[in-house]
DNA sequence: CGTTCATTTGAGTGCCGTCAATATAAGTGG
DNA sequence: CCACTTATATTGACGGCACTCAAATGAACG
């Protein structure tokens, strides 16, 4: 895989957040990566763990995730192509969540240090990318609420919701009617606070009402109007507008 | 009221979170900080706003909070004096949720433009804030799995031991039994994603059992053993010491 | 073609929500 | 300082969303 293709998506995601200079851009597409390949559902870095370098993902989906003493997994977020889910290992030193695949992965491996030296010599740079945590931090807030206070069918369609939009400013295009959505039932139930089982009849209750098709790791769109009308949701928490 | 109280307790917390040498703290000292005083349960900035400013909490207590389309309210985290809540308006400019203020408090108010100066002025001063931001991120990510994993009365011990051990690196000592929480009711059902009556049977079933007793703004610890127990509280994910 | 994992469905239970009323505390003006 | 107003806290009755336990079906994979 060449340099540029590797780089590609993180800028493109970077220029969407965020305005940066040729000089810039330059400095971060000479970055060293090391580009490896990762099998679906296993772990890249786990709770407790002091990485050394952070995750850039080239290709595949990724999640996040904390467990409870009791057992129970809560999903955080999920992430595609042109994240660095793990940014935030560059100054908090232990992780305190487990970062793994949902698929077959690309990933790319940027050292700490590395992204130190040069956030250090290009401040704007290092906005950059503290912005990109910030918004991180903001995904992770309209989480708080979608967990605390929608009902769960709100809860599932608003994390597709969310999933899509961010999908196009990697692959860019319109909103498509059908996108990938890699998640089993059981791993849906984990991001929503609710168990498979409920989870299920949820689906099942969206696909019979003619509103949203969740199934074999895809969302397909039955009705745009009432999914957004369920969903309510408002991409300004995104802040996907370098200006705004 | 002089300088050195009005940013003592950002120092302290900074320097609880992160290596700072003195050079960094005399710029830090010489930010110039408007103090103002604000009166309880008022906001301070609000969901939509474009702030030019940031928000050093010098005394009090507030709150950050979103609000849905059909009316109801997550509150999202709760801040003491030392943390400037709003500090990812520095590069995330349009407010994505609202911040008020819980009691009649103090604030001290930092022009984006200066720290803007500061940080690019001094790579190891934007380190700690960025730090301190991805903190601001690591508690989010703890109050997920609280409101999506944990039962009710989990929930509220959980939020109420994070606070007491946040309020000793700014006021210091040992763990207290009794300690400020100035949540009423409803507004402690906010933050757990539960009804103001739900919240109000879980606390008289919480004192009943002679475990905590949460009333009159304040939490009164009647049994620490089976607090613990009940609220798996684990304080890694706040991340005080910056070595680790 | 059997093993394993994911999905689906049923029956019964319980946590938590809604609606409603009352009590208590806190604050305000006379 | 008391009457009045309002916010907060408390309690009861009832309903429903979501959980547990359990089993069956379907899909994927070596």
């Amino acid at each position: 895989m060449d340099r540029d293709s590797v780089v590609a998506s993180l800028l493109r995601r970077l220029e969407t957040v965020s305005k940066l200079d040729p000089a810039d851009i330059a400095a971060i597409r000479s970055l060293p990566i090391a580009v490896r390949h990762w099998a679906g559902a296993r772990a890249i870095v786990s709770d407790g763990e002091r990485p050394s370098e952070c995750c850039l993902i080239i290709e595949g989906f990724c999640i996040r995730s904390k467990s409870t003493e009791a057992g129970q997994r809560q999903i955080l977020s999920i992430h595609i192509p042109g994240d660095i889910p793990d940014l935030q290992s560059l100054h908090l030193h232990r992780m305190d969540h487990d970062l793994s695949t949902l698929v077959p992965s690309t990933l790319g491996f940027i050292s700490h240090a590395s992204l130190r030296t040069l956030t250090h010599a290009r401040p704007n740079v290092a906005d950059a990318l503290w912005r990109d945590t910030l918004i991180d931090a903001a995904i992770f807030r309209e989480w708080i609420v979608n967990v605390g206070q929608r009902p769960a069918p709100a809860r599932l369609v608003h994390i597709a919701l969310e999933l899509r939009r961010r999908l196009l400013s990697v692959r860019g295009g319109t909103e498509p009617a059908t996108f990938e959505f890699p998640l089993t039932q059981e791993q849906i139930g984990e991001a929503l606070g609710i168990t498979p089982v409920h989870a299920n009849r949820i689906i099942r209750q969206l696909r019979e009402d003619g509103i949203v098709d969740v199934s074999r790791g895809q969302v397909h769109v039955l009705d745009e109007t009432r999914l957004a009308e369920l969903a309510q949701f408002d991409d300004r928490y995104l802040h996907q507008d370098p200006a705004a």
